[in-house]
DNA sequence: CTGAAAGCGCTAACAC
DNA sequence: GTGTTAGCGCTTTCAG
């Protein structure tokens, strides 16, 4: 194993020259920083992060805390993160938020890490004041954290104007309901109540309590469709609050001999890669999940790099486009 | 910060023996091991792993590197590690395999973890010596690491079979064409080959060369089957050598008012959730996720815990069940 | 602009 | 069984 001792001593010069020349501190002459540089090269020369860690407190490692990767929705925000914290030469430590209560290692799986980047944080948010964190797609009254969230009302009635521009008028609106109670920290409500406004807005009036339930998003939307056609369809128009549901209910109502649009029309939430590999494929309100992760990480960094100028928390919503495709084409 | 020091100074013990007692080494008395977890956990103690991993070597985190975590087999693939690495108190860094040899960072990265598992990794090859290292999917001649692979031959003949039995004749196979040239190495001639063997043994001629090429897994089965369709449909069953493929073909038919599995039945390999939810449901090969993550991280965990002994690399399959769906039921 | 020295928090030998 | 000691490889004052 090859230390930066031996890169010194090759180089000849002390070690801390040597350390200061890797990182390129401007304190150094630009030719002992080439010599140096070369030689560690030469030398196979990598640096001990846990050293450099142990010394420096930073890790270069953010965690992404998510309650799963899996599903058109994580696995999209998980890849832009991990694109994201790749261009600012970060390191990305997966875990899973279902197992962050279970033992007391907790503790320690945060020690490695910078900070946190979080979905879906609210129950386990004892572990998240020990790093600098950002909450995605949180809405809680209070704000503890800084905070990244996809543009839920205003898309919600972007949607709603969609639908009802194409002609709807028996419009309903599908969201995927937690086990536990109803929760206005979710963008789950966001959506709705705003989708509600909004409709109201344009003359029909729309109670909340109304909205269509699943349990599950991809299979609950399936079944949900299942039982609208069986029930004899009564909406024109549906809006889903995420993506998953929709194509759930779009494969639904493929099963169910359904026309989508003609029988009714549909339109998701969040803007993922499945929404050209439904049939018929998807419009949605697509969330730009870039602009999320390169916002959050910003966030987090400034948290990380300043941790002395303490602002409070701020929270802010990216921006959304409106993608109109076949299950809305009419 | 407190620190196993204080720890010790509030239990009255050494330093040393607060280490030992937090790991639990059995040449402690059980009542100190008690105490002093008790003072840790009153203290909010939380381990450094920094200098843990100085001071021992190691890191207990697991680069699980793999070209991307999107996508049907990926993310299902990536989830099994997450949970299978939980279970035995390892953590997962993600690298994408597309970034590794972009700069010298890349050095770095890998000294943070105690092995690597790689998917696809035979263009990444010249980091995998630096650690203990397990290779999936990786059909290689030069077996050089340790490989855990899906049952990619038997699997093959299995789906062969059963489109057979299903009444098919004329069978066509389906694989996606990498940019690269054909390489024995990777699943998809291995599957290919071993399905037209299989045919063979059934009497029915097949050159794989005539095997029906795709560009993308998803999109490309998509546009393979609108061609297909438009040329006049020429096959009763078809074998796509992964689920992506199937899934997309799937969908292209069901644009065109192609009907599978009356028209033509569909079989697939990987067995990816995704798999019950298309239009018809896909029957797959279905290979044992679960088995892979397990024996691939038993196999790390060996090398990393015996270096010293030099097992030569071992390869293995892992089990594969034929789930049979509405794509093939007639 | 560079070097010497101290020590981050922990574990592994080796005493006792 | 438990304590003492010596670092792991690096960064960071502080001199010069």
């Amino acid at each position: 194993m090859v230390t930066l001792k031996d890169v010194a001593a090759k180089a000849g010069v002390s070690m801390s020259t040597a350390s200061g020349a890797m990182r390129g501190l401007d304190s150094f002459k630009p030719q002992t920083i080439r010599k140096v540089r070369k030689i560690a090269e030469e030398l196979g020369y990598k640096t001990n992060v846990s050293a450099k860690s142990l010394r420096s407190g930073r890790n270069d490692t953010i965690t992404f805390l998510t309650s799963g990767i899996q599903g058109v929705y994580f696995s999209q925000l998980a890849t832009c993160f991990a694109n994201e914290l790749h261009k600012r030469g970060l390191h990305m430590l997966i875990e899973l938020s279902q197992y962050i209560d279970d033992d007391a290692n907790t503790g320690t799986t945060f020690m490695m890490t910078d900070g946190i980047i979080a979905t879906n944080a609210r129950n386990v948010s004892k572990i998240l004041g020990s790093h600098p964190t950002v909450l995605l797609e949180d809405y809680s009254e209070d704000c503890l954290y800084d905070t990244v969230n996809a543009p839920s009302a205003a898309g919600s009635r972007a949607a709603i104007r969609h639908l009802y521009e194409k002609g709807c008028r028996r419009i309903g609106i599908v969201g995927n309901v937690l086990p536990e109670t109803v929760d206005f920290g979710f963008p789950r409500d966001v959506r709705l109540y705003a989708a509600a406004d909004e409709l109201k807005r344009l003359g029909i009036d729309y109670d909340p309590s109304n909205c269509l339930k699943t349990i599950g998003s991809r299979q609950g939307g399936r079944e949900l469709a299942h039982r609208l056609a069986d029930e004899g369809l009564q909406y024109d128009g549906l809006y889903c609050l995420s993506d998953g549901i929709a194509l759930g209910m779009l494969l639904g109502f493929a099963e169910r001999g359904i026309k989508v649009p003609e029988q009714v029309a549909v339109i998701g939430f969040d803007g993922v890669v499945e929404d050209e590999f439904s049939f018929p494929t998807l419009s949605t309100i697509a969330t730009d999940f870039e602009g999320m992760a390169s916002t959050a990480v910003s966030m987090l960094m400034r948290r990380i790099e300043h941790p002395e100028d303490e602002l409070s928390p701020q929270r802010v919503s990216v921006g959304y486009r409106l993608i109109e495709r076949a299950s809305t084409a009419r």
